[in-house]
DNA sequence: AAGAATGTCAACCGCGTAAGA
DNA sequence: CTCTTACGCGGTTGACATTCT
């Protein structure tokens, strides 16, 4: 027996959002909010779709704040560090990053920066490896879910980055490795960003780290972080000291 | 120029959980 | 305390766009 549908599927719209759509709801939401029932609110707003439709048409791409696209290579950066100490907590990630969804930051990650950092291990490891190896997300441990309680302070940091921002001196290990699939599949690109698809492993903080130090080092950061290529230590989100891992 | 392959991203699905009855 | 409902989230899919051969 499957999960009763949140709405009827044969009395909703499904698919792509036409503009008439789209300004239906945002004049609705502006004006009255969501009301707070998404489930209601098509009916009210005079649209012929699923709520959670609704609420995700709203959340990911109506809501005046939202910037779409043109990630820069800070923002990479502040992803890449968020990831390796919570995982995929997409919406926590998203939540520091202003103007950011978490779909976008999902979408982002998998079809961008997962391949960089990919390529980077594989053009780093001096011979290929049987799996191409990423910094570990550390969302299943409880190092991780010791950050959450300090997250949950909405901040943003709105200030400009740098790769300097994310390399600090030894803060511990935040990272464990990982093994991900590399057959390079689209869908198992997607599978692999999976957490599931993450296992604690062997490798170490040291080689994690390198990569990120690869990826910071990258053209897109420019050469000042090259600099730190000697430095030992960990990396780490600046947003909050409580958000170092401890 | 055309078809295939690959990349991107909006949207959907279903699970976990909080809140209220 | 239990059940129901709705929300929020992460994972996945599929349509469309772009690049490659």
């Amino acid at each position: 027996m499957g999960r009763t549908p949140c709405c009827d599927r044969a009395a909703v719209k499904r698919g792509p959002w036409s503009t008439e759509e789209d300004e239906a709801l945002r004049s609705y939401v502006q004006r009255h909010g969501s009301g707070g029932n998404w489930i209601a609110m098509p009916k009210k707003a005079g649209l012929k779709r699923c709520g959670k439709s609704c609420r995700l048409r709203w959340l990911n791409y109506l809501r005046p704040d939202i910037r779409h696209g043109g990630f820069t290579a800070e923002e990479d950066a502040v992803i890449m560090s968020l990831y390796t100490q919570l995982g995929s907590k997409w919406s926590l990630i998203a939540s520091q990053m202003e103007g950011r969804t978490d779909n976008d930051v999902k979408n982002h990650w998998n079809t961008k920066l997962k391949k960089r950092l990919l390529a980077a291990a594989a053009a780093s490891a001096p011979s290929p490896p049987p799996h191409a190896r990423l910094p570990a997300p550390a969302a299943s441990t409880a190092h991780a879910s010791s950050l959450f309680p300090s997250l949950a302070i909405p901040t943003v940091k709105t200030e400009e980055y740098t790769c300097d921002d994310f390399l600090a001196p030894a803060l511990g290990d935040p990272f464990a490795a990982a093994d991900v699939a590399a057959d390079g599949s689209t869908s198992a690109a997607s599978a692999a960003s999976s957490a599931s698809n993450w296992s604690t492993a062997d490798n170490g903080a040291g080689e994690a780290s390198l990569f990120l130090l690869d990826f910071c080092a990258g053209p897109d950061l420019g050469a000042a972080a090259a600099d730190q290529l000697q430095l030992p230590g960990g990396y780490y989100y600046p947003l909050d000291p409580s958000l170092s891992p401890v």
